[in-house]
DNA sequence: GCCAACGTTGGC
DNA sequence: GCCAACGTTGGC
């Protein structure tokens, strides 16, 4: 079972909304490699929650992969801001899968505190200029975030 | 296929 | 709001 790390703006959507919607397509992924990321996602894995732009930035949750992912609907709705006039729906360019809510960590574990844990060493999102929104975690980080999470 | 210009992300 | 670091676009 993999386990990923997704971002998103709180203002936009946030672990809130998401406790609220119980799962949601996390549509407007608009960056390939992300997008192959998402393509790779199986369902069960488990998916870590991180609010960018906010404040304190950092994981906050835990969710799960509830559904394999398929062509993102936002990109053929013209009044969406994810609006993408080349894409169709004969050749779709953009996916997503569906989203569980799982928990909230009891305390949100700052990117400052993620920089400075030695156990994170190479973590994806750690590294410099990587503005990547679904990162792949290993393992061993996955656990480590998660332990950062409960408090020491 | 190169690369300058432009757009976006996201920490600070 | 600034701006560094990337990604994308489009002229040539």
């Amino acid at each position: 079972m993999a386990c990923w790390l997704v971002k998103t703006e709180p203002d936009a959507y946030s672990i809130d909304d998401l406790e609220r919607d119980g799962t949601t397509d996390w549509t407007g992924v608009r960056n390939y490699q992300a997008r192959n990321f998402l393509r790779q996602m199986q369902v069960g894995d488990k998916v870590l929650l991180y609010h960018s732009n906010a404040e304190p930035s950092g994981v906050v949750g835990m969710g799960s992969v509830a559904q394999l992912a398929g062509p993102d609907r936002t990109q053929f709705d013209p009044r969406s801001e994810f609006f993408d006039a080349k894409a169709s729906r004969e050749a779709p360019r953009w996916f997503c899968p569906k989203i569980r809510f799982v928990r909230r960590f009891r305390r949100t574990v700052p990117l400052e505190a993620l920089r400075a844990a030695s156990a994170l060493q190479g973590l994806l999102l750690l590294q410099r200029g990587s503005r990547l929104s679904v990162i792949p975690v290993s393992d061993a980080h996955c656990k480590a975030i998660v332990s950062m999470s409960a408090g020491k």
